[in-house]
DNA sequence: AAATTATTACTGACTGGTCAGTCATTATTT
DNA sequence: AAATAATGACTGACCAGTCAGTAATAATTT
């Protein structure tokens, strides 16, 4: 149960209702989170995400016309701060490319397979199919964006004579793979094979490095 | 709509209705993996199942006792065949690691990522934590095995001074990774960029291999 | 600054439709 | 004609979405 701000009365008037509602639909989204990871989209229940909320079920159709609405609007909130910070780690081009490629690949281990972001992949995979607009709103600001930066880099390496040449043939596809599966691991079948994902990504990066070596 | 076995009137007596029955418990078993696949379990209806299976809703209750059995039943019916072939690829031991691994990893891409089982595997990461049994059985007997497979030949590699010693740091989690990425990759969001089963295959295999080359 | 009015936010009982599972009836097989 | 299989109308629970009513806040008047 997220809790919504308790603003003070005393506050200065002005913008009390519009930080109780930020506050709400942050409340929304959370819970929208937690339901929807927790059974998946069919069987959520909007009464569920409202009580999780904080919140009675026609407040939920303030914020959100309808369910699938508040699925997509939840997954969208969700990547967001994801998204502002792949911009700053642009990454310093004087390292090698092998350096800047383990930055990066830990950059994706730690940001998409910490915390509520795995959750969203999953849901992503299972429900993608009957939600393409999210898919392909997945696919272009996330592994899309992603494939981009790892295959710069690749390609500096190669061009520095560092790596060989295999691009072009679903590598980046095959790296971010990794991450993909860390991350469904983790959340399916970790009661039965717990993933270590710091040795995990260990050797993935080290298999990826010597793979490409030159 | 699968059709069920017609089999004429004038048979001998002994078995027809055996042989109906099983008839209809694939038909029931194909239908259900085709109505699961497109919208997953909680919004799959029984009365689309009968229908696709060609036969009334009743019926679909003497075969399974509910839903969550039908869709039990199904992942493991579907996945009875496959374990079945399990077995026969041993291999050669004469062959190097390298060959063998790559053998092996054929096989996996192209008996699990082919035709319908790669349906299977992502409904099982989409309903998998609601499915525990259903989890671990997977675990249990397709990754699992794999893994075994795949650890017993890098085993061999390493002992021969072929490849490096990397295990116990979720090196066959990490090369069954590749398998269950191209597999949901390709249902989920193949549209926005198709992958290359074969070649992400050869990508696959070039990095391990040169990865862990001694 | 108290009282009054207007606006916006929230509530939860209700509705209409859906669907898993049942069972009395009908059809088919032996 | 007995036994077995199949049917599909029916039931009861469930739930997304609505909306008339209430509460909280802001604006205006006295």
């Amino acid at each position: 149960m997220t809790e919504v701000v308790d603003t003070p009365k005393d506050v200065p008037a002005i913008g009390r209702r519009e930080q109780q509602k930020e506050a709400k639909r942050l409340a929304l989204v959370d819970a929208a989170l937690a339901v929807f990871s927790r059974v998946g989209f069919a069987a959520a229940k909007i009464d569920d995400v409202a009580e999780e909320a904080g919140v009675s079920k026609g407040t939920v159709y303030l914020y959100f016309d309808s369910k699938e609405q508040l699925f997509e609007g939840m997954v969208k909130a969700k990547m967001i701060p994801l998204l502002s910070n792949m911009a700053e780690i642009a990454g310093d081009p004087q390292d090698s490319a092998s350096d800047r490629l383990r930055a990066h690949m830990r950059f994706f281990y730690s940001k998409i397979l910490n915390s509520d972001r795995r959750q969203i992949m999953r849901l992503i995979m299972a429900e993608g199919p009957n939600f393409p607009h999210l898919a392909e709103f997945y696919h272009k600001n996330v592994l899309s964006r992603g494939q981009a930066l790892i295959g710069a880099i690749i390609q500096q390496g190669v061009d520095a004579g560092e790596f060989r040449n295999l691009e072009g043939h679903g590598l980046t596809q095959n790296i971010a793979a990794g991450a993909l599966v860390a991350a469904i691991w983790k959340l399916v079948f970790d009661p039965f094979q717990p993933i270590d994902l710091e040795a995990y990504f260990e050797t993935h990066i080290d298999l990826v490095l010597n793979g490409l070596k030159a």
